[in-house]
DNA sequence: CATTGCGTTCGATATTGTCGAACACCATTC
DNA sequence: GAATGGTGTTCGACAATATCGAACGCAATG
């Protein structure tokens, strides 16, 4: 684990992904506040970012934001993103079936990420977008994933960072949400029940490789009075089905249990 | 223009660039030799961007691919592309009324980016994605930016590199293009036959900021044989009001000539 | 069991990124 | 219109640190 990185790049990196977390333009001295440098240093940075089209310059007040380079290299990561384009027509035949959104993710690090998202026709949506991450354990498809690791894997993930609470009903203990990960385990899929925000429920299940891990999920994601008893089978039965045909599709070999 | 750029980063970006050429994953010695930088040093940057999430090693073959912390910032890009999100309902329209695919582009550097793209219903469509880059000078896009730009950009963007041939109708003449541009300006509407590729056929126009600068460009492409006499005054016309349609969105004052 | 071809580690060296100070520029203020 | 305060930007000296080559570990190959 003693690897020599390179701080010219880390700092650059730092300096990158401020911007994802502000929603707006930075000037060099804003930056250089969250980053601890001087304005000099982060100048550099920048005019080298800004070089490359990691970075534009705002001419009218001089401010910094994200440049078009990084979204041609994510837009080029998109298109490689095989179990994408596999799981689009599957997830637009389920939207069409069940009329609410639904969700593609994928684990990275110790979060999800949003790799995929087709709304539903109805207009009250969940707040969402390709690329944003979320928590695992306060979430549906984060749990859907959880549930199909090993038990070291999900020890070292719930313990990276203390696990948030969003509402009265997260989880936030480590033992209660192990115990629950073994019932999603024995019913095929997850259930979020307004653990992240409330008024919202999902129904989650997982997706398998052709080695038979789990490397994503996908979710429905709709107010918690729209998912009543009697859609829920349905919904419920819909999540499970098309995240086998995904998981087929990708070369998974296994079968639905029960 | 003597700024001093940090070559640390600079290398990184070569790095991370690469990949966009050769749509495969890569090893630390074929990037080293694409680079030009010692098995070491290109060792030491690639563990940085890797531990940053920007590439991701595979565990099977050790080789290397860019990574989903690009997608993030990618999709965040897209996300605050304010452009995009206004001229979405208006290009799906166009794609219904025109039921060919249609495209946006931003100028970037000397080149067009294309930033959203539809997909018309049929079948035989063209060979282009989100992200994706092309010259200016021999796509409709391009030249109907052009079009609108003083004559001294012009020169400056036509200036950076030669002027590729990619066809026999390609315009590879500095002045010839630039005449041509002027009657670009005169109709309204830039056309693209054939000069970019054999049997493809492309009508574009521009799209103006608050400020009355062209920014933007949308374009309708099609194989030649389906733009035809009868159809060609439809494609034009539904061309030229949805450009002009985002313009005004984006708080454009002026009218459509003619 | 040598051999080849990788990815990775390590230490010495000189390159080069960093900081503070100074400068340029544009507001606003008096 | 001089003075002020807040920017972004430039510059030189110094010390930090990225670089290279050599060596190592580990497969696969013959």
């Amino acid at each position: 684990m003693s690897e020599r990185l390179i701080q010219s790049i880390e700092r650059a990196a730092d300096v990158l992904e401020i911007f994802l977390t502000t929603n707006s333009e930075l000037s060099v001295k804003e930056i250089s506040e969250k980053v601890n440098l001087s304005k000099s240093t982060v100048h550099g940075i920048i005019k080298t970012l800004e070089h490359r089209g990691y970075l534009q310059q705002n001419p009218d007040d001089l401010k910094y934001r994200l440049g078009i380079k990084l979204f041609e290299l994510g837009n080029f990561v998109g298109k490689h993103l095989d179990i994408r384009s596999i799981a689009r027509p599957i997830i637009k035949d389920l939207v069409n079936e069940l009329n609410e959104t639904v969700h593609l993710v994928l684990l990275n690090r110790n979060e999800i990420i949003y790799i995929e998202k087709e709304d539903g026709p109805r207009t009250l949506t969940m707040y969402s977008h390709i690329g944003k991450r979320a928590p695992v354990h306060c979430t549906g498809v984060g749990k859907a994933i959880l549930a199909h690791l090993s038990d070291q894997e999900v020890d070292r993930l719930l313990s990276i960072q203390n696990l948030l609470s969003f509402t009265e009903f997260t989880m936030t203990d480590k033992e209660e949400i192990k115990n629950h990960l073994k019932s999603i385990r024995e019913c095929g899929y997850a259930v979020d029940d307004e653990e992240i925000e409330l008024g919202l429920k999902c129904i989650a299940a997982p997706i398998f490789n052709h080695q038979g891990n789990v490397i994503a999920s996908i979710s429905c994601a709709a107010p918690k009075i729209r998912l009543d008893e009697e859609r829920l089978p349905k919904v419920i039965a819909g999540i499970r089905k098309a995240a086998l045909e995904i998981s087929k599709a990708l070369g998974y070999k296994g079968v639905m249990q029960r």
